[in-house]
DNA sequence: TAACGGCGCTAAAGCGCTTTAGTCGGCGCC
DNA sequence: GGCGCCGACTAAAGCGCTTTAGCGCCGTTA
C-alpha cells in the first residue's frame, strides 16, 4: 500500500517523472494536460511513470501559473447560526459539493454578516486567485453583486433571480408558477381568506412569491394578506399571531419557508387550532422538517440537492469557458398535498 | 471605491510595492511577515505602499513556497443527502466556519462514500498541499484514519473519540456522563423498561452512549433494550416498531439522534400512543427539529455551533505548531426536560 | 587604527508547474 | 536537390512569494 520505499520520501515533481521517463518536464506537462506535441508512445510512457511514482499535481504551483484554483466559493450572508437550521442550505451545499467533487473541485464556504462583507470576500478571492468562480444566493432588488463580480472578473452564477437575463448567468426556478399552483390548491378547497407569512421582502425571490400569490388571488377571488418575516422563527411566530388577530381571520396560511411554517404550526397549536380542521397550513419549502410535522405539511416540493448539482454544473461550465445560457432553468417546485390542508371549515364537502 | 485608475489594472505584486516604496522585494516580504531585518521607518513606508496599492497576497504563490494553504478540510463519510437532514452537521459546519473565517482560513468540504475514499482525499490533500489540516468525524473502533494521517503528516483533530489520548488530538465531549444523566431522569420518573434506538454501532461515540445507558441501567435497576439504527429515518422507525412489539413494551424510548427521534415520534403517533401519557421519548441530540416536535422533546442539549468553533480553534493551533493537549474537553451535554418525558403510566404521582 | 560584529538591506535562487520560443530531423514539393 | 513545413521534443523564462547568502556601513573594542 505504501509507496515504494527508498529515498527519504519527498513528493515527486514533474521533473522526477520527466527523469524517470527520459523526457523533458515540458513533455510531461504536455502529456498531463492532453496537449498536442507528444507522441502516443511517449505519452503512455510518461503516464506510466506518473502512476509508478504516484505523482500528484501541486495545486499551488498550478494556480501560480495563472491556472485554475479548482475551487468554487459560496459566501452566505446570513446569521451563521441560521445555517444550521435551514435544511435548504444544507441540502444545497450537499448538492453543490456532490457535483463539484465529481470533478475534483473543492467547495469553499464562508458566512458573513452583510453584503458589503460579502463583496470584500469576493474581492479577496479574486485577488488571491483562491476560487475560480462563486455561487451567489439571495439576490436583492438593485443588488450590487452581479455588476461588481463582472467588474472584478470573478465568474459567478446566481441562484434565483427573476428569470430575466442579467450580467451574470442565473439558475432560475419558477417560483411564480409554483406559488400559483399552491394558490389554486387552496382556492379549490374553498379558502378565500388566505394569510401569507412571507420572506425577507428585499429578496427578489420573496417578492416574486408574494406577487405570484397576490396575482393568483386576484384571479381566483382570494383575499391574500402578506406579512413579511425574516429567517427567525420568532418573526414567523409573530407574523402568525398577527394574522390570527385580524378581523377576518384567514382559514389558510401559506409560509414562505419550512422553518417559518414549523414555527407557525406551533403558534396555531398553542392557540388550540386543529390542522386542517380549523385552519389549513402550507409551506413553500418542502423538507424533512415539514414531513415530520404533525400533521405533515402540504408543501411545494423541489429537489434542493439536485438544484445544488445544477448550480455547481453551471459554475463549472462557466469557469471552463463553455457556453452558458443567461438563464438556466431549474425544475419548478411541485405541489405535494399532505394532511395540513383541507376544505375550508364550515362548508359542506 | 475603485482602486486608482491608470494602468490597465493588474494585481499589484510584491515587486510593485517594493518599487513604490523604493526597497527590494525581500524587504517587503520581511515587513509583511513581521520578520526582523527591516527598520521601523522602512516598515511603515512599506505598509503604506501596501495599503495604497491595495496589495493582497497571492495564496498560490505563498503555498508554493512551502507555506500554509490557509485552508482546513472536512471530509464527511455519509450519504450526501443525509448531510442536509442532520442539523448536527450544519451547525457544526457553521461553527467551524465561523472560527476559521475569523482567521481568514477557509473551510474545504467534501462528502465521500466510505472511509477508504476519505483516506484517498487526505492523501490527495496532503500531496497537493491543499489543506493545512483536517477535522475527522465519526471515529470507529480500530479506525485507520488517525495513524494514516500521522503517517502522511497531515495535521488532524478528531471530534469525539473515547477520551483517551491517541495519535492525534481529539475534542471530546463526555457522552457517557450525558447519557447517564438522561438515564437518571427516566429512572426518577419511575421508568423501568427503557428502549434505546442507538446509532451506528461501529462508531465509538455510539458505542459509548449505549454502554453508558446500560451501565446506568444496571445501577438504577433499569431494563434497557438497545436496537441499533443508522442515519436513516426508516431504520429508526423500524427500530421503534421493534421496540413496541416486545413482550415487555418499553415505557420510555431514548433516541441517539434528533432525526431518529422525530421518525420514532411519528411511528408512536401512528400507533396511537400519546406523549408522554402513554410513552416517554427523549433524544440524545437536541436541535431545532426536536424543539419543534409535538410535544417538544426532552433532549441532551449542547451547543454544536460552539463545538465547531472549539474544534476549529484546535485545528488552527495545531497547524500553527502551538501546543495542543491530547484531549480537548468540550462541554458535556446538559439535560433539557421538555414535554415528551413524564411519569411512567399507571403509577400514581 | 584595524579587526569585529550587528543591523539594514539586497541579489538571487528556488518552490512546481505552464508556456513560449525555439531546435532538430524527416517528409513532400517544385 | 534545395526549400519549406510539420511533428516531436527541449530550453528557458516566468508566475508571486519566501529564503538564504551576502554586502556595506557604522559603532565598538583593543
Amino acid at each position: 500500500m505504501t509507496s515504494s520505499a527508498g529515498h527519504p520520501s519527498r513528493r515527486p515533481t514533474i521533473a522526477d517523472i520527466a527523469a524517470h521517463a527520459g523526457v523533458s518536464p515540458t513533455a510531461v506537462s504536455f502529456a498531463l494536460n492532453d496537449r498536442p506535441g507528444v507522441s502516443a508512445r511517449t505519452r503512455t510512457r510518461i503516464l506510466a511513470a506518473v502512476a509508478e511514482l504516484g505523482w500528484r499535481p501541486n495545486v499551488a504551483a498550478r494556480a501560480l501559473g495563472g491556472r485554475r484554483a479548482d475551487t468554487v466559493g459560496l459566501v452566505v450572508t446570513r446569521p451563521a447560526r441560521t445555517l444550521g437550521v435551514e435544511p435548504f442550505f444544507a441540502q444545497l451545499v450537499s448538492g453543490l459539493q456532490a457535483r463539484l467533487s465529481a470533478d475534483l473541485v473543492a467547495l469553499q464556504l464562508l458566512v458573513v454578516e452583510d453584503v458589503s462583507a460579502e463583496l470584500d470576500v469576493y474581492r479577496r478571492w479574486a485577488a488571491e486567485r483562491r476560487t475560480d468562480g462563486v455561487v451567489v444566493l439571495d439576490l436583492e432588488r438593485d443588488d450590487p453583486r452581479p455588476d461588481e463580480l463582472v467588474r472584478m472578473g470573478l465568474p459567478a452564477v446566481l441562484l434565483s433571480g427573476d428569470g430575466t437575463p442579467g450580467p451574470v448567468p442565473a439558475v432560475f426556478a419558477d417560483d411564480h408558477a409554483a406559488m400559483t399552483s399552491l394558490a389554486e390548491h387552496l382556492a379549490a378547497l374553498g379558502h378565500v381568506h388566505v394569510g401569507h407569512v412571507g420572506g425577507v421582502p428585499a429578496y427578489v425571490h420573496s417578492a416574486r412569491r408574494a406577487t405570484a400569490l397576490h396575482d393568483a388571488g386576484a384571479r381566483l377571488g382570494l383575499d391574500i394578506t402578506t406579512v413579511p418575516a425574516d429567517f427567525s422563527q420568532d418573526e414567523a411566530a409573530a407574523a402568525t399571531r398577527a394574522l390570527l388577530a385580524r378581523d377576518e381571520r384567514p382559514t389558510a396560511i401559506v409560509y414562505d419557508s419550512d422553518v417559518a411554517a414549523l414555527a407557525g404550526v406551533t403558534v396555531l397549536a398553542e392557540a388550540g387550532l386543529d390542522l386542517p380542521g380549523d385552519i389549513s397550513v402550507a409551506s413553500f419549502d418542502d423538507s424533512e422538517l415539514v414531513r415530520l410535522a404533525h400533521p405533515p405539511l402540504t408543501a411545494m416540493t423541489r429537489d434542493t440537492f439536485e438544484l445544488g448539482e445544477l448550480v455547481a454544473g453551471t459554475v463549472l461550465s462557466l469557469v471552463r469557458g463553455e457556453p452558458v445560457p443567461d438563464v438556466v432553468g431549474a425544475p419548478t417546485p411541485v405541489l405535494t398535498v399532505r394532511g395540513s390542508t383541507g376544505r375550508v371549515p364550515g362548508v359542506a364537502a
